[in-house]
DNA sequence: CTTTCATATGAGCAAGTGTTCATACGTTTG
DNA sequence: CAAACGTATGAACACTTGCTCATATGAAAG
């Protein structure tokens, strides 16, 4: 009868209703996949790592690897992209290239992140 | 001399000061790979989809698949992986298993991800 | 008990990811 | 200029991830 539920498990009537509503709620499929694209760079511990000094300092590459203990090109690697997603920015100083957090929202999904891991 | 500022790059004394700071402010690896572990979770379109429909409402699985234009097998992959990371919940109601958010957080770190997503 | 419906699960595979290694690039210093 | 230092980059590789397909499980209905 109803052709939209032709895939939905049989119950009747009540969960075609919610499906409705629930998908004209949905964030269209460009921002889905921004925002998943945003997560996995948080979803990395080093790139984790390399936020966390950055929260507290701007630093030097070679100062962050050393720090983390991890070598300077797969820290070169991780910086990279997350200058292409807009959160860490840099500049020159001298011989060094030192690197800064470019979006205050870094620390707001950090902390909301901890507060789940912490209990 | 400095035998910490071994690997360092060779700018003499401000870096090492600031290194050492930030290194007593990390937290343990534990939490960095917990919370690398939580972020992934959000790292992936599938589950992004899934976890801004229980947003909206809990719902049983192969309605999530229905809305989503996913097969059950994708979707039923993906609820045991959200499931093991606590963020989704779920109850059996006659043949239906219905889910549903676990976690006050995922809100927060959502929200809080789209607000850098929107600009 | 048998069938049916909703869900779970394992194997297999294609695609993606993060590291290392070697090397290139660009700035500074002598 | 040449050498040295800090950083970037590309190729190669091991590893991970998410999907499909086939099938298993388990509750419910007949």
């Amino acid at each position: 009868m109803d052709e939209n539920s032709e895939l939905l498990c049989e119950v009747p009537e009540a969960h075609a209703d919610v499906v409705e509503k629930v998908r004209d709620v949905l964030p269209d499929d460009d921002t889905l996949y921004e925002l998943a694209d945003l997560f996995k760079m948080f979803g990395d511990s080093t790139r984790m790592k390399i936020l966390f000094v950055l929260m507290e300092s701007e630093m030097c590459v070679c100062d962050i690897a050393e720090l983390l203990g991890i070598s300077q090109s797969a820290i070169s690697h991780q910086l990279r992209i997350l200058k292409q997603s807009k959160l860490i920015s840099s500049r020159r100083e001298g011989k060094n290239i030192i690197c800064f957090l470019a979006d205050d929202h870094v620390r707001g999904i950090i902390d909301q992140g901890l507060s789940h891991v912490l209990e």
